[in-house]
RNA sequence: UGGGGCGUCGCCAAGUGGUAAGGCACCGGUUUUUGGUACCGGCAUUCGCAGGUUCGAAUCCUGCCGCCCCAG
């Protein structure tokens, strides 16, 4: 096997990984579990965790099912990203194990997301499997086996506070993961390492050469991990033979009938396209959807604005920002691509409470099942799922 | 079958002699670790059909077809 490269190429490792190394900068002595996906951010992950001196055990969780994934671009976790993964530990020589999770994936991610669908929200299902498959059971696992950390290949810092380890958005903003990351409880932060939340996607890749893994080039993933070619709608119908009920599209302010739609499934608040709605002086996006009735309600652009939304099962990591200490002032993001905005809270998240989030300017296309996540400048203070809405016009 | 109106891209629609606006929808691209949004680009050699007038017609004339309203 070809040597690892010189740690001298590489950032301070004790750093990255947030471990107390000795005098010569090794981990030795200490043990770190990787989440190995089988892509090129957790392999690196594992790369340098190897040449920190650490001991190093790979684990990845198979998800889903191998023969739907297999050749697929943009998966993880299962086929042969399984492959990938345990080709890059044998590289670097460290140990791997696979664990079958796909039973307990699919009942706390994918019936989930299915029945979100059903119930007319917009499910984040990465959020959910980072909070259950991936920092509670996998952390768990890692305990098990006397690590230090658990190291993931998340884009997203974990910074040391005054009241201890606080979850940052990464360097770079086109990586950052944050929002996806939102639910990570106190307890679960102290144990994770995102030793990748520094660092620029190029500088992961030339990482991944230098260790001569054979990921390097491999694209990122995209899209939902377990749905084949981004048709979602084919994962529900397929867990929920009934989810494909037509019904009408109506328009919120006149309730007249536009048109038939092939079920609530399809769309999202927000959405413009494939409404298939022509005549109009001007777009028409779905603002709202009403299960119970298979409605799906239309309006122009003005009726997504929303003033407030409601948020269920929140979470909080660190103390709320005190304006009185000048911290930067409370925003939120209601999509993972949106911009945060300034917003005030009726009471502090966190506990799984409920909480309300009012929007300093109106917010356009807030989608039930979408999170909310809260920032105050790069530290991320928490969030909550949006069960509700309240227009602003 | 007495009177009136209308027929331009899937939908809405401008254009009344000078060589087919625009909007919606749709398609493609960009962006993107969720669904969307946004942005950029594409989209009627042809104006219900057939003749005629004219250098030239969607625009004028004739006939036919179809639809709508009033009248019965």
């Amino acid at each position: 096997m070809p040597a690892l490269p010189d740690r001298s190429l590489l950032p301070s490792l004790p750093e990255l990984f947030q471990l107390s190394g000795d005098d010569q900068g090794s981990l030795a002595g200490q043990r770190i579990v990787v989440a190995m996906s089988g892509g090129v951010d957790s392999s690196v992950v594992a790369a340098l965790a190897a040449a920190s001196g650490a001991e190093v055990i790979g684990v990845t969780l198979q998800l889903y099912d191998h023969g739907a994934a297999t050749g697929r671009k943009g998966a993880c976790c299962a086929g042969d990203d399984i492959r990938d993964a345990r080709a890059v530990a044998d590289r670097l020589g460290i140990a791997h194990y696979v664990f079958d999770h796909e039973s307990q994936f699919r009942e706390t991610v994918v019936e989930r997301f299915a029945d979100d669908y059903l119930a007319g929200r917009t499910p984040i299902p990465c959020i959910r499997c980072n909070m259950g498959p991936k920092f509670t059971d996998l952390l768990a696992m890692a305990r098990e086996l006397g690590a230090d950390c658990l190291a993931t290949g998340h884009y997203v810092r974990r910074v040391i506070g005054a009241a201890g380890p606080e979850l940052h958005r990464a360097a770079d903003p086109a990586r950052d993961q944050s929002y996806f990351l939102y639910a990570t409880t106190e307890p679960q932060l102290d144990f994770l390492r995102f030793p990748l939340g520094g660092l620029p996607k190029p500088e992961v890749r030339r990482i991944a050469e230098l260790f001569d893994l054979k990921v390097a080039g491999k694209p990122d993933s995209q899209d939902i991990c377990f749905v084949p070619e981004g048709d979602y709608a084919a994962v529900v119908r397929k867990l929920r033979p009934e989810a494909e009920t037509s019904g009408a599209i109506v328009h919120a302010e006149t309730g007249a009938v536009l048109g038939q739609h092939k079920g609530v499934i399809h769309y999202t608040v927000g959405q413009r396209r494939g409404l298939e709605i022509g005549g109009q002086a001007e777009p028409l996006y779905v603002t709202g959807i009403d299960a119970a009735q298979a409605h799906v309600l239309v309006g122009p652009r003005h009726l997504l604005a929303v003033a407030a939304a409601d948020l269920v099962e929140t979470n909080r990591i660190g103390p709320m920002p005190d304006a009185a200490l000048s911290d930067a002032p409370l925003t939120a993001k209601v999509r993972s691509l949106a911009k945060p905005v300034p917003v005030t809270l009726d009471r502090a998240p966190g506990q799984g409470q409920a909480a309300t989030l009012r929007f300093a300017a109106p917010e356009y296309g807030v989608a039930p099942g979408q999170a909310a996540v809260l920032y105050a400048g790069d530290r991320v203070i928490g969030g909550g799922w949006i069960a509700a809405t309240h227009p602003a016009f």
